[in-house]
DNA sequence: GTCCAAACGGACGGTGCCGTCCGTTTAAGA
DNA sequence: TCTTAAACGGACGGCACCGTCCGTTTGGAC
């Protein structure tokens, strides 16, 4: 059995360097909420009173800061879907994975942007964890529609519209500011099947590969420079 | 009566600035959309073909060189807004106002991040014109609710929250997407009277300021760095 | 053709961030 | 206590971008 410290902050690792790594990642989330993502390494490793050089030796890249700094957002992510599957209620599986998932972007404001970051280009690794998530998610959807509660044209990539342009607003906005909240209203309730109106167009061939609800994903460099 | 080249390249100019002048814009355009809004000014002006000097007396901020670039995007916008008060179906011109400007994001890359970046903060210059285009967005919402076309707990502001999440979507995925049409069909069609079922969280005490259906808009710089 | 103000563009100094190198400190086992 | 590998952190070279300066070119008026 491992150490139970040794799994949240880093294993194998002599106590002062334990201690820093986590005093990083705090640092991390409080400079990457402040300050965007993309906020200089130097300013991470100043906040947490550590040198860059330790930083680096435990981060090498970006990348990998984001991922660490926000692995336990991912995980709640997880966890909320496994909780969404375990609803006796379906429509309210369904209700509660998306708010869930949008509160956790408003929650962690750097959050969201690493979400984005993240989003389409995959790893390989923990492969089997991905897909299994990828098989919850249809599956509550599927269960969801079988109910009559979601629409019959709703398709599984349009859980990620909606987390997707959720993030948008977060990171547009302030902190505080109730229009995400209202966009997640709205879009549940066109999600509803009593709202199926008219036609919708042709939804996106895009998997929901990167989607942070299987616990791991990797990073994007989104518009590239020069 | 000023005559007609100048209008768009810009009056009292040498010949041959007046040319430079809209290579630089078509340049601008298009880098900013291949690389992001941030892509580095020098980019711009080699692929304008003209240096960088020549640029920056033009444009002394590249908030003067987005803001012209998407000059033409941000009057399409104003007049999208004209006509759909012109429009005898309340709701059809509601619709047509929404779809007309996420089409407009969709179509120029840059313009979506330009948008954002523009959006809650503006100066005052034309303050008549965006005093105008925000009553007349008050208008056409109000003509659409009182019609029973347009739910009644429907905010001014959901109109940034539709335009501002689209635009996320935008920003976040490749250009031919299918996510951005979705959404906006899924908006839509819980904008809809009949589509409201449960309450919505309240709106945002936010303005409309700094849309560019004003067809004036300033920049603001968002995540700050250091 | 002449002239000059306007326009041009390459070059350059300044700044901020990156990521590594290396001499110093320290945890922890013998 | 002694030893040593692990960890530390400041400093440094490299790089990309910014925005200006200034010597050169050119449009267009007379």
């Amino acid at each position: 059995m491992v150490e139970e410290s040794s799994r949240i902050a880093g294993p194998g690792l002599r106590a002062d360097a334990r201690r820093n790594r986590g005093r990083i990642l705090v640092a991390a989330r409080a400079v990457f909420a402040e300050h965007g993502i993309d906020a200089p390494i130097a300013t991470v490793a100043r906040r947490a009173g550590v040198g860059v050089a330790t930083l680096y030796r435990r981060f090498p890249t970006r990348d990998a800061l984001v991922r660490a700094a926000f692995a336990q957002q991912m995980e709640t992510c997880a966890r909320a879907l496994t909780e969404a599957l375990a609803d006796p209620d379906p429509w309210r599986g369904f209700q509660r994975l998306v708010e869930t998932a949008c509160e956790l972007q408003r929650e962690e404001q750097g959050f969201s942007a690493a979400f984005v970051a993240a989003f389409p280009d995959s790893t390989v690794e923990h492969a089997q964890a991905r897909e299994r998530a990828e098989r919850d998610l249809m599956t509550l959807v599927r269960r969801a529609q079988a109910a009559g509660a979601l629409r019959a044209d709703f398709h599984p990539s349009d859980l990620a519209v909606a987390l997707l342009s959720h993030c948008g607003l977060v990171t547009a906005l302030p902190r505080d500011s109730a229009a995400p909240r209202r966009l997640v209203a709205y879009l549940l309730q066109s999600f509803r099947a009593e709202a199926a109106h008219g036609a919708l167009p042709p939804p996106s061939a895009l998997s929901l590969r990167g989607l942070p609800l299987a616990a791991d994903s990797s990073q994007r460099q989104r518009p590239s420079r020069a």
